[in-house]
DNA sequence: TACCAGGATGCTA
DNA sequence: TAGCATCATGGT
């Protein structure tokens, strides 16, 4: 999601692209208005579910906010309008390989020039632009056509897990009637895919909400706001996260992924 | 300059 | 299995 303008933004999936306008209502309680520029049937044949505007949210958002916990609570009001997308698969796997040891701007830099170099250049009402690559633009380039774009040691990674993806032909149907803990299992046999990032493809690939990605700012919520015990921050293991998660966020199991992006949002303090 | 980033991997005990 | 070093690169 890009702001383009002041109230003005785009969006990008796969080789789609959406311009949208929100605009404040003069009674500041309203909600605010949201201009979509697409046809009807581009709006309800794609971006209806790519936001996920089928699913209702107000139930887990009132939940959330009365679970006690007051970070959970303050994120669920301040940021509950944020929704879990249904994102492109081999755009997550690629973004999320890229993610690991990077800083959130520098994340964003390199996916755009991976996009320029290797994605297809479409057209719509406002111009031209650049798509996601297709797996085959990745492999045909080889792994030295990934040079000079600041991805470091993670060049070996895209590549490798473009050939695979090609060749297991993977889709998200290939996960169709696969439990969480399964595809997970499978998306980590990728090269670069750990635990963190099989979670983040999990979680906005397969909108499997159940996923919980543990990442740096993860770790420091879940130590600073649910942790109970008295070791310090520096003593607690991979498990000992899974375990305050299970404990403490336990009964949200099967939305929980949603509640760590409201968390996620409130830490970092943006509304993407 | 030193340290860290929406981590993963391979080696060692 | 747990703990640790190492891996590019950019930013602070």
């Amino acid at each position: 999601m890009y702001e383009i303008e002041e109230g003005v933004f785009e969006v990008y999936s796969g080789a789609r692209r959406l311009r949208l306008s929100e605009s404040s209502p003069a009674n500041e309680s309203a909600p605010k208005e949201i201009t979509v520029f697409c046809s009807k049937d581009e709006f309800e044949g794609f971006w209806k579910h790519f936001f996920d505007l089928e699913t209702d949210y107000a139930k887990i958002v009132s939940r959330a906010a009365e679970s006690g916990n007051r970070f959970l609570s303050e994120s669920a009001k301040i940021y509950g309008d944020i929704r879990v997308l249904h994102q492109d698969l081999y755009e997550m796997l690629i973004s999320f390989i890229i993610s690991q040891q990077k800083q959130i701007p520098s994340i964003r830099k390199c996916v755009e020039a991976l996009c320029e170099r290797y994605g297809r250049t479409m057209e719509d009402r406002f111009g031209t632009y650049k798509a996601f690559p297709e797996p085959e633009a990745i492999a045909e380039g080889g792994i030295e056509g990934l040079a000079g774009l600041s991805l470091g040691y993670r060049d070996r990674y895209i590549y490798e897990s473009s050939v695979r993806y090609l060749r297991e032909g993977l889709s998200k149907e290939s996960f169709a009637g696969m439990s969480y803990p399964e595809a997970k299992t499978r998306l980590k046999t990728y090269e670069g895919v750990g635990e963190k990032v099989a979670n983040c493809i999990c979680l906005f690939g397969l909108h499997m909400v159940s996923a919980f990605p543990v990442d740096t700012h993860v770790k420091d919520i879940l130590y600073r706001e649910f942790y109970r015990g008295e070791q310090p921050f520096e003593k607690l293991s991979d498990k000992d996260y899974v375990r305050i998660l299970e404990e403490e966020l336990g009964e949200f199991v099967e939305v929980q992924g949603i509640l760590q992006q409201w968390m996620f949002a409130n830490e970092i303090g943006t509304k993407r």
